[in-house]
DNA sequence: GGCATATTCAACCATTTGGTTGACGGTTTG
DNA sequence: CAAACCGTCAACCAAATGGTTGAATATGCC
């Protein structure tokens, strides 16, 4: 599951890294601040905003003893186009992407119905 | 892990179910022709059907003894207004989804995990 | 009826995930 | 210096994930 797409989706499939990218969206905060509102151990909240890390969704930078936290909405957009194209695709020229598709694409198999 | 959204962000943060939505923009398709491109099982795709449908990104309909698979976009729409909560993802930008999706899916093999 | 096709089920396996605890290294403060 | 604070590391654990194989279940065709 290498692909970076695949990283940030995977990111985002637990609530609590949904719910700390929430609380940054306000503010940067600290790791213990961030772990305040949560029932895990801290261990379990530095793991998870490693998680957030690795997928480009936040980045940490240590000022003194205290590592701040902040949102880094950008990492979001391939993700987003991706979702987006789908999600939406009634309200885009479906039509020229499906010619898109098929000229430009390596059909897959064939499916007649 | 229960709530929906988690369970759409998961079912896709798989290269090889992300392919399958791919394919199945183009059109319905039936299991057997659905798992051709990939190098994995039959029951493994089965398998990714299977999460991809409780995310309810696609249903199955079985005709005959083909059961047929159906894109259902609409599924992405809770997980996408969470996306877009971080804002200037708005505008969607078909040219960077064709570029996406041309490097996920050909050629087909390259994206099995 | 009998055989081929389409798909899932069941059991199993290796790896990853999300959590815990306790020890540890930096940094600030008294 | 010593004590308190901030955060991570290491080892461990249970459960979930992604894959395999072989048997089983439907359905269609001759």
């Amino acid at each position: 599951m290498s692909d970076k797409v695949s990283i940030v989706f995977a990111a985002l499939a637990d609530p609590t890294r949904r719910t700390i990218l929430s609380m940054l969206l306000e503010d940067d905060m600290a790791v213990t601040d961030v772990a305040h509102p949560f029932q895990m151990s801290l261990a379990a909240i530095s793991k998870h905003l490693g998680i957030l890390a690795t997928a480009g969704l936040i980045t940490q930078e240590k000022r003194g003893r205290v590592k701040w936290c902040k949102l880094e909405p950008d990492a979001l957009r391939e993700a987003s186009i991706w979702m987006q194209g789908f999600g939406q695709f009634d309200r885009i020229d479906l039509d020229a992407f499906e010619r898109f598709l098929e000229t430009e694409l390596s059909p897959p198999a064939d499916h007649t119905p």
